[in-house]
DNA sequence: TATGAATGAGAATTCATTCAT
DNA sequence: TATGAATGAATTCTCATTCAT
């Protein structure tokens, strides 16, 4: 009987294929991009050399791949997260519980794109800091939108933006070297919202005066 | 007879050693460390294979030792531009500016500091993570100073200094990425001074009353 | 039921089989022994690498095979041609037409036995010195016969048989690099003819008088 | 003392280059292009393979090299020869015997040309056109004067001067692979003149009659 | 001190071949 | 029979480091 492709035979690949990229995440977060080899890939997978080439080109092009995935799945995140809430607060707090979320699910990718490839591939310089720029996009949006609506001080959206994308980095960075970072994770959102809103100057609206003075 | 180290010729080598060290930061901070050769340091800086191994032991060291000194310049000079003034936002402009002055003078340095390095060198690692953490204490002592003065918020200093450190980073590489950094300078540092009072939530001190006492 | 290995079945087996060594000839032709992979075959071939192997040991031996059919099938071919006639120069013509009649039919076969494989394959060396030899022979035969009948001049008919294979060949390759060979080949007949009767010292008969004219 | 360089060194550095080259020519020659391994050559030549890439780019690029180098040694060689002649036969007496001059001073380079070549790097392809089309030349030019001055009889010049470069060729390879070549030499070498001459259909030009005609 | 030729361990990648289905 | 995923030996090439001069 001749042999069944695909059906189960494709899915099975794809598992293999995906189990595989998860190793190489794993791998490329602990050693970086030079000192992981391939080697060290397909033990980490438990599969042979030919393998890993049979599913992937090569190892640039796999690390691109991955970091390319990445950051799309963050700024997918953090932008779904953004979208769906009102009012400049309730979005400084979804985008950063999602941001801290993935950073607490997939470390692993998260540090591939923070700091295993940037400044290891020449070739990667660029996407990286299209990234960088998107990720910063991402949050300028919504503060360029609360300064018009007055509830936070003007500024340099941009700058201000830029600021707490480098900001949150650092935290997510310190938290994930947390021994702990689960635990410590509700009291870092905390900070980080705490310090987001003063950042950006935000401002408690006038509570409306209904028929008393706030004082 | 033999040979006799005198002045001239320790200056000269100094010299030589520290021409060496400069072409190797160029290189370093354009290529990565991995990508960049001692062929390619060598010839940046116009001598030999040879002479490259007589004054530094190999690649890694070399790099290790950049790192460090270009570390401990930075927190030097920050530590130095906080500990001469008074009051949180003085020492933040006066630490911003300091910062700002050597990533415009010296911004291969920097480079190499916070991306040519990290994530190319295991061994780099924990350097990396220790000269991160004495930069965010660098920040951390003048804010909890000026939290018990009353000057700032309460909040998580240790946290805010992350966060300011970070967000400085994230800034700086922006600027030198920008066409004309030292044009750009002055508006990237009124911008970080006034994302930073905010962001500690600074208050401007209640004018002294004349003719009678604040308590 | 046990499997019947009926006619049918086997003459499906070997015309897939006689398909996959056709597109091995071309392949090989094409790219040369090395460059040429298993995966181009079985492109060629629209199978899979699985069937390959199914049908050859592996590479080298089918490249053997191939090269030891295509061989012998131009000596025979030739041998055929030449054992039909009598008389040198109509011998040569016919030894001539045939060599170029397969040369223009399969032009990859001939490109095989001439160039792809001599150099490639060590083990090839002695196969394809035995097929040049066998080929010199071919020749040699009748030539040596000529020379007794006194058709053409006293020779070292090993050394005149050598010659006349390496100028066959060259001839040939010229041809098949010609933009239209069919067309040119006529032409090429002609020459080769010509060339070979004059290096064969072939002298015309006298005719023999009978009291009367020769036309 | 500081390395002189310059000097002594360069003239040993061309030695050393010379050597390997020659040792490469050897291997490859022994065992064609692919099954011939750097490490072979380095091992033929007594270096490290690091020192091979020292003094060549790659593999291929030193094949192609010694190719060159050895076809224009040839051309050359039997250029010179043909053109320091008068007439037809002394030509082609010259011209045979530079060519096995070669042959038996430099087998291995000659085998390289001939064999080792040709089929095995796709890249040579056009450059090993280009090398028969110039030997071809070669003996077509004197060959087209000769039919001019009517020594020698009407003929496609183009297609004997071929037939000839295979010719000699086939005559060189059998040559070279036979017991004592050097002992064989002078006899093919007087087979492949005459060949040649019958071949190109050479008259005996008619003593002239001393106080006769030469109708 | 200075030079640059020499070294060789180690990395990426290819591809003929095997094997479970 | 047929498939194509899986294997791993073998090869090319790089580059940090050493060493004779």
């Amino acid at each position: 009987m001749p042999y069944q492709s695909t059906e189960k035979t494709r899915k099975k690949k794809d598992l293999k294929r995906t189990a595989m990229m998860q190793a190489a995440v794993r791998v490329f977060a602990e050693q970086g991009y030079h000192a992981a080899t391939i080697r060290d890939i397909v033990a980490a997978a438990n599969v042979s050399v030919g393998t890993f080439y049979f599913y992937f080109p090569d190892k640039e092009t796999l690390f691109i791949h991955l970091f390319d995935e990445t950051a799309q799945f963050l700024l997918q995140t953090v932008q779904q997260a953004l979208a769906g809430r009102e009012g400049w607060p309730r979005q400084v707090d979804a985008g950063l519980r999602a941001y801290l979320n993935v950073a607490l699910y997939e470390p692993a990718a998260v540090q591939l794109v923070l700091v295993s490839g940037p400044g290891s591939i020449p070739t990667l310089a660029e996407r990286q800091t299209e990234f960088r720029d998107k990720l910063v996009r991402t949050w300028q949006a919504p503060l360029s939108a609360a300064m018009e609506r007055g509830e936070v001080v003007q500024q340099n959206a941009r700058r201000t933006a830029e600021a707490l994308v480098g900001a949150f980095d650092e935290n997510v960075q310190n938290l994930l070297a947390h021994p702990n970072p689960e635990h410590e994770a509700p009291r870092a959102l905390q900070d980080m919202i705490l310090f987001s809103l003063r950042a950006t100057g935000y401002r408690e609206p006038e509570p409306v005066k209904r028929g008393g003075s706030t004082g």
